[in-house]
RNA sequence: GGUUCCGUAGCUCAGUUGGACAGAGCAACAGCCUUCUAAGCUGUGGGUCGCGCGUUCGAAUCGCGCCGGAAUCACCA
């Protein structure tokens, strides 16, 4: 079916062609939504075509809107106001939309075949010594729908976690561990795993902290004292006996590592969130030399008398990069550029999306230079989606002073909220205990979820648990809830025979068909930005849009026949639209709630 | 100081390539359930779009300069 916007825009080209010339320049044909408090559909701006008519913008307006009307049967009727020409499109179309396109199940949505480009993204990457918390949960959350949209919009994508298990901060649980943990595991102490290694991670901040505290208070200056406390000493050597493979530290790391991961892994279930394939650093992290010597070899980077090797960027207006140490071991950046590089070999993406933190966009600026410099044309399809930091109303989160939020503990109090809520309206009675608590878990992650993903990616957002678990207005629930009752209408009506009719279509009606048209549009934008919040957005007014119609009109006892119909048909749209678009957002929806 | 990003209602956020009097939600106040789910709907109040200059028929949107905030600039990850 033709897209009606196309249509009127190459009308547009038609008129001016036809009635005074020189054909218009894209950027000359502007059509846009018209706006709520005008009568219309569809609006063309004509103060850019005043240059080819030499008429008034109302002059201009009416000959444009008449000759549509004449000649489109698409349009049926046209407005000019202050130099906006505002065009109604015929209702044959709108019906036969609805009929059409709005019927299919994928409606929006492009499948991907063998020939589509191929998306890497790489999101989550914890570190392996503390449980996953708010900020993780932002990470994770954008990945996990920018992958779905991704894959709706026609891409084939390969989702991967590259998890940090090795360095300084795995040792210090570990020590922590060995020093007070009286041999004590997720079993003895019916801890998740996760947790208890981030227990010892601050107990070893403790030690650490007495011990510089002990030492200042000998008189040393606390420069000294930082520097100088044993346990941190001790750390240092479990990590340096780790990288000589000693096997009693190799089999407290993979040990410990296993209880982080089976807690991971509850947690990830949890959120609903998966991965094609799991990279460890402890494989990866020596990646990378090979690529930065043969760099050096060729004079792209070089080598400082103590050894060290480094990129000169001071041409791209930034520093000097280190790349490999005096001893010769790697630093992170090399890492990153040999996983870049291994994954391009081998899976030739047409992009790599790192869903990150803004604190690293320095990095990833380095990266795509470095990548650049050394001869790599694919460096500029690497893409850092850079998301803003998770604050609280009280400002940052700071894991010394305690504010940090955990995930777990998040999760389990949006579904307690969700069941306080549902008993309060007691709407649930006749269901069994399974059933309520499926559905308490769908609403507290829904509004946990949407509220996180509402906002523009790239923003830093901030986190009131207060009106996290408010479950009215722009929220999840009140998305799930509109679901529910589409949901309801739907099986009270599923009799009935459901055709578009002779009927004509009331303003509200026309509005909601409208609305889905543009949803295919909102997923390609949301795709190209790699941007969930407009999905989310658009949710939210379609949804609000459909309960001021199901405020104002009855569906199931509507006037006629036909309208009765029609309606039911709208409202099953409608109804898949939110389904889907919850679904690239990593919403469940619930039958009834 | 360099680089990057941000500044819209009391609070949290929308505002797609510049377009018609700047929009929601929350909070406040006032209404609507013998009718398909009131987690809903309707109404009222609330704004120098950080400030200034410029480009333009037209600027929250683009450019420049300020002011304010964030991140980062390690032989850390």
């Amino acid at each position: 079916m033709q897209k009606v916007d196309q249509v009127i825009r190459l009308l547009v080209v038609d008129v001016i062609r036809e009635k005074w010339g020189d054909p218009p320049g894209e950027a000359q044909v502007q059509v846009q939504k018209t706006r709520r408090e005008f009568i219309g559909d569809f609006t063309v701006v004509v103060f850019p075509l005043l240059r080819y008519s030499k008429l008034s913008p109302e002059e201009t307006g009416n000959v444009l809107g008449k000759y549509m009307v004449e000649n489109s049967p698409m349009v049926s009727d046209f407005n000019v106001i202050k130099g906006f020409l505002n065009l109604v499109v015929a209702q044959s179309y709108w019906k036969e939309f609805l009929d059409g396109d709005l019927q299919s199940g994928s409606f929006g949505t492009i499948q991907a075949d063998r020939e589509s480009p191929l998306v890497m993204i790489e999101y989550s990457s914890p570190n392996t010594n503390k449980p996953l918390h708010l900020g993780h949960i932002r990470n994770n959350l954008l990945g996990h729908s920018i992958s779905r949209i991704l894959e709706a919009t026609g891409n084939r994508v390969q989702k991967v976690n590259l998890v940090n298990d090795r360095g300084i901060h795995i040792c210090k649980s570990m020590l922590a561990w060995k020093k007070e943990g009286n041999g004590e595991d997720p079993e003895s102490t019916g801890k998740k795993g996760d947790h208890l290694v981030g227990d010892y991670y601050v107990k070893f901040d403790q030690m650490y902290k007495s011990e510089v505290q002990e030492l200042v208070d000998q008189g040393k200056s606390r420069e000294e004292a930082e520097a100088g406390a044993p346990v941190l000493g001790e750390a240092r050597e479990m990590l340096r006996r780790w990288e000589a493979d000693d096997p009693e530290v190799r089999t407290l790391w993979s040990t410990m590592n296993e209880w982080v991961y089976e807690g991971f892994e509850t947690t990830y279930r949890r959120l609903g969130i998966s991965f094609d394939n799991t990279y460890y650093e402890s494989d990866t992290y020596k990646l990378g030399r090979a690529l930065v010597l043969k760099g050096l070899e060729e004079g792209i980077l070089y080598k400082k008398e103590d050894g060290s090797v480094w990129a000169d960027l001071e041409e791209e207006g930034l520093d000097h990069k280190l790349l490999l140490r005096s001893d010769g071991t790697s630093v992170y950046m090399t890492q990153d550029v040999g996983t870049a590089h291994q994954r391009y070999e081998e899976s030739g993406f047409n992009s790599h999306i790192y869903v990150v933190g803004n604190e690293q966009n320095y990095h990833f600026q380095v990266l795509a230079i470095v990548l650049k410099k050394l001869g790599y044309q694919w460096a500029d399809k690497l893409y850092h989606l850079s998301y803003g930091m998770v604050e609280l109303p009280e400002g940052k989160m700071k894991s010394r002073e305690g504010t940090v939020v955990d995930a777990d503990n998040l999760m389990d109090e949006m579904e307690a909220t969700a069941r306080k809520m549902s008993e309060e309206l007691g709407k649930l009675g006749e269901y069994g205990e399974e059933e309520k608590n499926r559905i308490y878990r769908q609403v507290g992650m829904g509004a946990l979820k949407y509220f996180i993903l509402k906002v523009d990616p790239k923003k830093n957002m901030t986190f009131d648990p207060a009106e996290s678990v408010d479950f009215n207005g722009n929220t999840g629930p009140f998305i799930q809830y509109t679901y529910a009752r589409i949901k309801s209408v739907i099986r009270k009506g599923e009799s009935i025979e459901k055709v578009t009719g002779a009927g004509k279509m009331n303003e509200k009606e026309i509005g909601l068909v409208r609305m889905m048209y543009e949803y295919p549009d909102i997923l390609k934008e949301a795709s190209r930005t790699l941007n969930p919040s407009l999905v989310a957005n658009f949710l939210y007014e379609l949804a609000k849009e459909f309960n001021q119609f199901y405020h104002d009109h009855s569906i199931l006892s509507a006037d006629s026949s036909d309208q009765v119909s029609l309606r039911l048909l709208l409202v099953e749209a409608i109804g898949r639209i939110i389904e889907n678009g919850m679904e690239l957002l990593g919403i469940e929806v619930p039958e009834r709630m």
